[in-house]
RNA sequence: GGCCCCAUCGUCUAGUGGCCUAGGACAGAUGGUUCUCAUCCAUCAAACCGGGGUUCAAUUCCCCGUGGGGCCGCCA
């Protein structure tokens, strides 16, 4: 058993230069996840560094869909509003002589690195301009560690580096615009973050962070990369994979559970059969130790089955609720509440995802043009049969009084038993077609519960009036 | 090319030396229920990358291959 340990502190840094995406919501529910676990504290830290690509409305986005699927954090910072402690570090390191300035142009160490590719030697920059005090150009760490570097990962044990690989690494564009590297060694040690998970993509940062917190003799936290998040094809989970973006799942109508949940389980099992997680089960589950090493593919048929178990546990006012945007969205905005409450207990087993609704809801809201031929069951049915047959039903549902039709199962045992006797196929195709005007629709007794007693007569009449020209 | 990481059914995974004729879930196939669609139920098919060790015993430990991935920016 773990201990709970107050102290810990995990952190989220997305950069707004694009919508918040499901690679980035699993790291940032994973650490979201274990700083709950152990009642700890999540930093969400906007690293917008760089001012060409941020945006504000990305950043709008992150807060937004990390809100939306339930995942708190307890302190915010953009990293822009701290360059004057970041610019304190760097002209600390300036000073002692860690850090210096290469004037080198972007075309020198273009070509050096070229160069470098093709005599397959090690593609780093060890700068000649180290000891030459010069006052402009990159600001780089000066780099003459020759000890290998190691660092105890928690999900993968001890990974090693040599360092000399590395060369001067570039810590500012200038010393008002530092970059990556060196950012995230300050903020990290500057808000006591004790745990850095991260991607797997991250490993090869470490080696160079690890010699930034050395020279500013910082200490350091324990790290845990986290396997990637895959496309079909293996690679990293990018756009060109299709959606990958938090908004578009929203907006496709999957719930922030499901989503949670989904993501969860890709790379992180608590090593039993269930499936199914809140999110305060699986912050009480959680370990590092359950985590996978492997990159996962994220699998959509996978996210909608689950999404399915989601839907189908929520109420009926619940998922009314839920369905009611999306409704709207599909162009049909003045149905009453109860109306729309009969086409969520309906469709409830037909949903993958809360857009689908559209699928049927034409059946439920206009009448569509049909042809007669398609009111006969395997389309041999003699057209006086099913004149006779509508003509019946209809009185069956003559009778049954107004109230009655506020329950399907009602309005079914009325009809089964006549249905039952001419054969249900004779009887229940041409209703079902003479309601939906259509070959594959939700059942009969579904659609007349969600249009009514008068609506369903009407549909009926005009089934009758059609075979009878 | 260099460095680093990884490796059980198509996919997500269980499995920490014997309980494995390898378990579950998604997807797939078949059958049943059924007026169509969907749901639901039942059944089936499907994997330990290869080669060496270590051991009485390896999916599990070690090594080497192979395969896949990540990173090599004055992006984050």
């Amino acid at each position: 058993m773990e201990t709970k340990d107050p102290k810990i502190r995990t952190r989220f840094p997305p950069s707004p230069t694009g919508w918040l995406h499901v690679g980035n919501v699993r790291t940032a529910l994973f650490n979201y996840l274990f700083s709950r676990h152990h009642n700890g504290a999540l930093v969400l830290r906007i690293e917008d560094t760089d001012k060409e690509r941020s945006r504000k409305e990305f950043q709008d986005d992150i807060t937004e869909q990390l809100s939306w699927l339930g995942l708190s954090w307890d302190e915010c910072y953009r990293q822009s509003e701290r360059l004057e402690i970041h610019k304190t570090y760097l002209r600390q390191l300036l000073e002692s002589g860690k850090a210096f300035y290469c004037a080198h142009s972007k075309e020198e160490l273009e070509t050096e690195h070229k160069r470098q590719m093709e005599e397959r030697a090690i593609p780093r920059h060890i700068c000649g301009q180290r000891d030459e005090g010069r006052e402009s150009g990159v600001i780089r760490l000066r780099n003459d560690t020759d000890v290998t570097l190691s660092f105890a990962d928690r999900i993968r044990g001890d990974i090693t580096f040599d360092p000399q690989l590395l060369g001067d690494i570039s810590i500012a564009r200038e010393l008002e615009s530092p970059l990556y590297n060196f950012v995230v060694v300050v903020d990290d040690a500057e808000m006591n973050i004790t745990h850095v998970i991260r991607g797997e993509d991250h490993i090869p940062n470490t080696p160079k962070q690890l010699l930034i917190q050395q020279a500013l003799g910082f200490s350091r936290p324990i790290y845990a990369h986290l396997p990637l998040l895959l496309g079909a094809d293996r690679s990293k989970l990018s756009k060109r994979h299709g959606d990958t973006a938090v908004r578009d799942y929203r907006a496709a109508g999957y719930m922030p559970e499901a989503i949670v949940n989904f993501l969860a389980l890709l790379g992180w099992n608590p090593g039993t059969d269930q499936e199914l997680f809140t999110l305060e089960d699986l912050v009480r589950e959680f370990t590092l130790e359950k985590v996978q090493k492997g990159g996962a593919i994220f699998n959509e048929e996978k996210l909608a089955w689950m999404n399915r178990a989601y839907l189908r546990s929520l109420s009926i006012e619940q998922l009314a609720s839920n369905l009611t945007p999306f409704i709207e969205q599909a162009g049909k905005k003045d149905l009453s509440t109860d109306f729309i409450k009969r086409i969520a207990y309906v469709e409830a087993p037909r949903l993958s995802r809360l857009k689908d609704v559209e699928t049927n809801l034409p059946f439920y809201t206009e009448t569509s043009v049909y042809d007669s031929t398609l009111l006969r069951w395997k389309g041999t049915q003699d057209y006086t049969e099913i004149i006779g047959h509508l003509k019946n039903v209809r009185q069956l549902l003559c009778d049954i009084p107004e109230a009655d039709f506020y329950d399907m199962h009602h309005i079914e045992a009325v009809i089964m038993p006549y249905a039952t006797a001419h054969s249900r196929g004779n009887v229940l195709w041409p209703l079902r077609v003479a309601l939906c005007g259509s070959e594959k629709s939700p059942g009969p007794f579904e659609i007349i519960y969600v249009i009514g007693k008068t609506e369903a007569l009407q549909r009926i009449d005009k089934a009758i009036k059609l075979l009878d020209t």
